[in-house]
DNA sequence: TCCCGGCATGTAAGCGCTTACATTTGGATT
DNA sequence: AATCCAAATGTAAGCGCTTACATGCCGGGA
């Protein structure tokens, strides 16, 4: 959420009153605006009997500066902006706190928006945040139109991408394999003797992530020298209630699979959900597997098996990231994190065949 | 999240290149700067010839207005904040995003910051976000600091409280009387027999909405003849975690209770969690309830009663007043929206006394 | 004593927009 | 043809801040 549409403001109303400005504190306090400014924002370059009045001041009058004036001025605003695809779940709720909280440590700011997993609205959100002066911005993924790359660039706006890891890119991204981090699941799937598979993954245009996911699972059949016809895939949209419409049409569909892995943990639950009203056992009749491995999966009955995604770290990281190149490093490499997969409930041994 | 901490620039890196200016585009269309301003925000004003050449020119530059010079010039931004205490659990996402469509019908966008819970970061970010000029707000619940309130009613900054309802207040609000729907709930629990109550509350200091919830179970418990004494409650902080960790504690306890009354959805879905791996069965060993009616309750295993909150309507109803107050209507009534008690799974008799 | 340098502060020029007001233009009206 | 009015556009004054540069002040070294 946060920012949204179009900024067009004509015809809203106007606001009144505003509150003191810095010519009132300087007023108040005798001195001028530049000192008035220069206690606000470096300190030390004021002495202290002249910095007691003008707080003096600014306490009697209520002053605070204003921000839209200030960004202007300083062609600088002490504000990183993220969009993410959704906020409805609590995917990115972690990793974007702890960006938050690195940020903090530097005097930064964090501006929130989200695209609604749709490519137009990020890039019109990107534009949205660019206008509103942020220093630099946090991305998912890497897969975006090249007019954006252009214009992040042209305007020398620092960036990155996370919860992906391209080493091909010359943006700098945070975040790990997630084709690998897939396969590596779809193996142990495999490895309980599941040769029938169906998948339920978001959908695949403009999302790299969960396009590689799904190559990895691909990847990890075909090595095992299963054809692509013992896999089902199955797209849609990211919410519990179509995990589990998915799950159901998998599983009514003649040849059903012997485990479902989900591209997340939300379509996950909806899966075992969806499962239970079935009438269907999990791991028993049908295995179940996640990504991600937000608070979810372990409250979900059975606790669902998933791959574990440091979030923490990985916004801890792009924080980081972000505040060198603000330093003025060139975008600096990508870092890969590690993922690992966290053996659960949901998943076991493939039920005889029928 | 959104926005956090001070906005304390001093010594942050500079950016260097920005995009084209209105000027840029003035200089390439033939025209002044006010024409292009005017074709921006008042087309209507701008012959269709001229208004062709702008745009052009616009494109080919690829220019997006500064957003920061705009609010400063034109003293609004188009732009409406809410405060909400937290993103980590979905509790306010529905309700946010109601509020945010029914706002870009009329054009504002929507900024969210978050408080963690803490009154003073939620006055810090009120400021914050009254700094980056937005015409009005949406905070949840009604208790905060007077000083607060009187900040708003100097800048004449439009507001409303929502998630709560309050007539005693000459602010607006729009929700729900959080008092008497959970002593419905606790009327219902009583009913089946149960009398000794466990409550798990978020804290209730700067929270009216916790404290009236315990209230109107405190009311159901006075009104059915049964003293306090059967009732222990506990408080703790909104977390999946915490709601475990009270659970435990309250059925340790040598007189445990018999029905455990959340405060919250996600404090029961950690509360049923804690009851199972504790080996005791929901609702025959010990009844649980929630409140909100999120996603999570439903998805529960067992399913949790709770009470069904209005979440869209109310951020709509919230957008509505706002953009009324906007419009130049006074501080509208406050609008009260009706609750509904979700009777699942794990309400059931109360278990024959030990 | 004079001069220099550094510190504390002031001056004022913008930052990129909007908008009140002034000016121009082109009919329509007489 | 002269007049008037509305529509289209231009002019320029800010909005509230930052910051390069100018100024004034004071103490110490020559």
């Amino acid at each position: 959420m946060a920012i949204a549409e179009k900024p067009n403001i004509q015809g809203l109303e106007r606001r009144r009153r505003t509150g003191p400005t810095i010519q009132d504190v300087a007023r108040a306090a005798g001195v001028s605006t530049a000192t008035v400014s220069r206690c606000l924002n470096e300190p030390d370059l004021v002495i202290e009997a002249t910095r007691e009045r003008v707080f003096k001041a600014v306490d009697d009058l209520g002053y605070a500066p204003n921000f839209s004036a200030k960004t202007l001025a300083a062609n600088k605003s002490g504000t990183i902006g993220a969009i993410i695809p959704t906020m409805e779940n609590a995917i990115f709720a972690r990793g974007l706190q702890a960006f938050q909280e690195e940020l903090g440590e530097f005097g930064y700011t964090l501006l929130v928006a989200s695209s609604a997993y749709r490519q137009d609205l990020e890039a019109q959100q990107i534009r949205n945040l660019v206008a509103r002066g942020v220093d630099a911005l946090m991305l998912i993924g890497y897969d975006r139109d090249p007019d954006i790359y252009a214009f992040l660039a042209k305007r020398g706006l620092p960036f990155v991408n996370a919860w992906t890891y391209n080493r091909d890119m010359d943006a700098s991204s945070v975040g790990f394999d997630n084709r690998a981090a897939m396969r590596g699941l779809a193996e142990k799937v495999l490895g309980f003797g599941h040769s029938r598979i169906g998948v339920i993954s978001a959908h695949r245009t403009h999302n790299d992530r969960a396009r590689e996911r799904l190559e990895g699972i691909q990847q990890a059949l075909s090595a095992a020298g299963l054809g692509p016809s013992r896999l089902s895939v199955l797209d849609v949209n990211y919410s519990i209630e179509s995990g589990a419409m998915a799950f159901r049409t998998l599983m009514e569909h003649a040849d059903s699979p012997t485990a479902v892995m989900c591209g997340n943990d939300v379509l996950a639950v909806g899966a075992v959900d969806m499962a239970r009203q079935m009438g269907l056992t999990v791991p028993d009749d049908v295995s179940i597997t996640g990504f991600d491995d937000i608070e979810l999966a372990q409250i979900s009955t059975p606790r669902l098996t998933t791959v574990h995604v440091p979030h923490r770290e990985m916004g801890k990281r792009a924080a980081e990231i972000l505040i060198g190149m603000l330093g003025g490093q060139h975008s600096g490499p990508s870092t890969l994190l590690k993922t690992r997969i966290m053996l659960r409930e949901t998943l076991g041994p493939a039920r005889a065949s029928a």
